[in-house]
DNA sequence: ACACATCCATACCGGTCGGTATCTAATGGC
DNA sequence: GCCATTAGATACCGACCGGTATGGATGTGT
């Protein structure tokens, strides 16, 4: 196991894909970008890769499925009264760094512009996507647990669609450059969550 | 006013370009491909459109505003119960040809590609969007006149919602690659919808 | 019938892309 | 201290991109 400069190096490189991607998406993605923001060269990008293509994947299981687990998943998983967890998690979605508003979630924007393109692609998004709508499924089943939703919802279905609603939110407040409509949309959203509860 | 073979050669280069579009994005639609499908050359293109943003431009408003107001807004527009036929034409969803489950919806895939990158898309786009928009919320407001939506409801807060959420149905179903979860997805749409009207 | 604008085909351009071959320098095992 | 492997730099390649310059064919107004 090698823990010099190598990993150090890889990244840098992951980091830089990740921003360069963010923000032109994955075909438009210059690799010569990349290097140039991190001062490295290809000899060392494909010494770590061996094509773009496996850079790409590298983004989305080990920056952007991370990144997912850190805000979303394990406080979700770790939480005693999960629905509480989502809604507050929801109603904190104004307060990320301007440029999620600009750019959009990484995740949906890969899976737009490359899940029907690419299979591999479409089979890593579709991991990081099902591990979000089963954490979600799992909270409401939770929820059923503590009397807090009602027991003839669907969870499995309601899960999919918690999630969907999500990206079309956050994706329609990037066209609108407007962290108001992100807001207002999200607040529509918790009402869908709030009427699968029961009325206190 | 021409009406000669022009308007034909014009139309072709549009409904080919919307279909490469469709299919590979608007940056990596290939003029070479466009044209190739259609047997015309460079010099048809660039006689009509003088550059690959203003062919880009010009599917936005002729092509995909075009084909939104004939299945969406016209008919809601015109029916006396809206948010009755704001229902049927979301349960109808499943009934488009494969390739829009497949890839997406059209607007979405350019709004989510092209809002970030180009102001001029991002205007001709928000355009058919806010149209879009603008159409269900006076459906809803319509339907608070007949008594049908609750009186509490904030219809312009409703509308971009099911804009949005529509538009993260249609672009999640379509990683899946699924008419099931888009079928689902959209039943809880209608949920969400049912739950603005008045009770019977 | 002649001049002229419209329509479109052909050939070509500079630039950028992802990827590779080759080389040097540093590192780790013995 | 020697050698093999790894890390990374440099130079280069063919393919493709959007766009342009030019020329010919086809009407069209007069």
């Amino acid at each position: 196991m090698q823990t010099k400069q190598p990993d150090i190096t890889r990244d840098k490189v992951l980091a830089a894909a990740f921003c360069e991607i963010h923000r032109s998406g994955f075909q438009a993605a210059s690799i010569a970008n990349i290097l140039g923001s991190t001062g490295l060269t290809k000899g060392a990008l494909y010494h770590h890769f061996p094509t773009k293509q496996a850079l790409g994947l590298a983004v989305v299981d080990e920056v952007i499925h991370t990144r997912l687990e850190a805000f979303l998943f394990r406080p979700l998983r770790e939480s005693a009264r999960p629905v509480e967890t989502l809604l507050q998690i929801m109603s904190e979605m104004g307060k990320h760094p301007p440029e999620y508003l600009q750019l959009g979630c990484p995740l949906n924007n890969l899976m737009q512009e490359m899940s029907p393109l690419d299979p591999e692609f479409k089979s890593h998004l579709n991991a990081v996507l099902e591990t979000w709508r089963r954490t979600i499924e799992e909270g409401l089943s939770k929820g059923k647990d503590h009397n807090d939703v009602r027991v003839d919802v669907d969870c499995a279905a309601a899960a999919l669609f918690i999630v969907s609603a999500w990206e079309g939110c956050v994706g329609i407040a990037k066209n609108l450059q407007s962290a108001g409509a992100l807001t207002s949309c999200m607040e529509q959203l918790q009402g869908y969550v709030n009427s699968l509860r029961i009325a206190r």
